[in-house]
DNA sequence: GCTTATCGTTCGATTTGACGAACGAGGCTC
DNA sequence: GAGCCTCGTTCGTCAAATCGAACGATAAGC
C-alpha cells in the first residue's frame, strides 16, 4: 500500500514535470513531508493524499489504485454469458467492475416473451440502457418505458425492474453503476 | 474531507450490517479509532482507510468521494447532440458525469470517411464502446482495432484514439469513464 | 436480580505523521 | 571563484493518529 502510493506519486509528479518542492508547496504541505512520502517512508493521512491529489489535479483514485491495462476487445460472440433460466435473455460481461471503477458494463441479447424482473441490487446503484436494435419495455417494475433502437433511458437499480423485449433479437448495452 | 469520510464510513457500515465493534475487529484497528473516525474527529491515515475499506469490501473510493441520486428517457432523436465539424460524427450525450458518478455516456451516429482522433482526455480515464450495428475501427492511434456489430473494446482515454465507420449510419454506445 | 454478553464512547499512553530548519549537490550568472 | 538560486534529503520537535483499557448502556438468559 505505502510502496504503491510511493510509486503513483513519482509517476504522476515525473508525469506533470513539476519538482518535489513546487509540488509541496502548490500542496501546501512540507517539502520533507513530501520527499519522505516518495522514498516510501510513512503513511500518509487522507488530507495530505488529498492536498497532492488535487495539486497534481488527478483524482485520488490514481493515488491509491494500482496502474491500469490498454485496449482489449471482446467479439460479439465470446464473453463470458450469463444465461438466463428460459434461454431466452443472454447478458454478456463486457467490463466488470475493477477496483477503482464503479460499473459494470453487459451486452444483451433478448427475445420476446417473459419480462425478466430483477429484484433490487446494492443501494445505491444505478441503470442505464441504450437499445441498439428492436424495442423493449425496460425501467422500473412499476413504471416501464417502451423504448426502440437508438433510444436510451435510467432508473435506479436498487428497486425492481424489468426488461421485455418486444421484437426478436432485441440488442442493447447495459451500465449497471455502484455508486 | 473528514466530515465526508466520517459520513461515507457510517453508510457503509450501516449498508453493511455489521457493528462497529466488529468492523474494528476484521479492519484490524482499535475500535476507539473508528469510533473518532465515524464521529468525524480525526484524520485517517491510508493505511487505515484502506483497511476499512478492505473489511467493508468497497472499493476506497466509496468513502473518499461524495455519494450521489430515477427514470429519464432520452429518445433516439432527442438529447444534447455534439456534432462534429464535418457532421459525419454526432455524439448525444445520454448521461452526463453527475457528481459521484465517474462516466459520461454517449450514442453514436458516424458516417464513414475521415477517421475522428481525439485529444487524450484526463489522465486516469478509459473510454469503452459497444457497436451497436456496422462497422468501425477504433482504439488507440496506435494500434486501433475493427469493430463489428456486437464487439465492445476498451482502451486508456488518456492517449490519442480513433473512431473511423467503415459503414454507412454505424452507430454505438461509448463509455467514457473517468476514474 | 444477577450474570454475561455486545454495543459504542471516552481517556491516558504511545507511536508516528507533518513541519521547519539546516544540509550538501548541482546549475546558473557575473 | 564567489554569489545565488533550486533541487531533494535528513534531523529534531510538535501535534495528532492510533492503541489498549476502562466506562456506562442495553439486551438476553437463567
Amino acid at each position: 500500500m505505502v510502496p504503491r502510493i510511493a510509486a503513483s506519486l513519482r509517476r504522476e509528479r515525473d508525469r506533470s514535470g513539476i519538482s518535489l518542492t513546487e509540488l509541496a508547496r502548490r500542496a501546501g504541505i512540507a517539502k520533507s513531508t513530501l520527499s519522505q512520502l516518495e522514498s516510501g517512508t510513512g503513511n500518509p493521512s487522507v488530507e495530505t493524499l488529498w492536498a497532492l491529489a488535487v495539486a497534481l489535479e488527478v483524482p485520488i483514485s490514481r493515488l491509491i489504485e494500482p496502474p491500469r491495462p490498454n485496449v482489449q476487445v471482446i467479439r460479439a460472440g465470446d464473453g463470458l454469458v450469463l444465461q438466463s433460466e428460459r434461454a431466452s435473455y443472454a447478458a454478456t460481461l463486457l467490463a466488470s467492475c475493477p477496483p477503482g471503477a464503479r460499473r459494470d458494463i453487459f451486452r444483451l441479447l433478448v427475445q420476446p416473451g417473459e419480462a425478466r424482473v430483477s429484484e433490487p441490487h446494492n443501494p445505491g446503484t444505478s441503470e442505464h440502457v441504450v437499445l441498439s436494435t428492436g424495442r423493449a419495455r425496460v425501467g422500473p417494475a412499476t413504471e416501464p418505458v417502451e423504448l426502440r433502437a437508438g433510444d436510451y433511458a435510467t432508473y435506479p437499480g436498487d428497486a425492481p425492474h424489468v426488461f421485455e423485449a418486444l421484437e426478436p433479437d432485441t440488442t442493447g448495452v447495459i451500465i449497471m453503476e455502484h455508486i
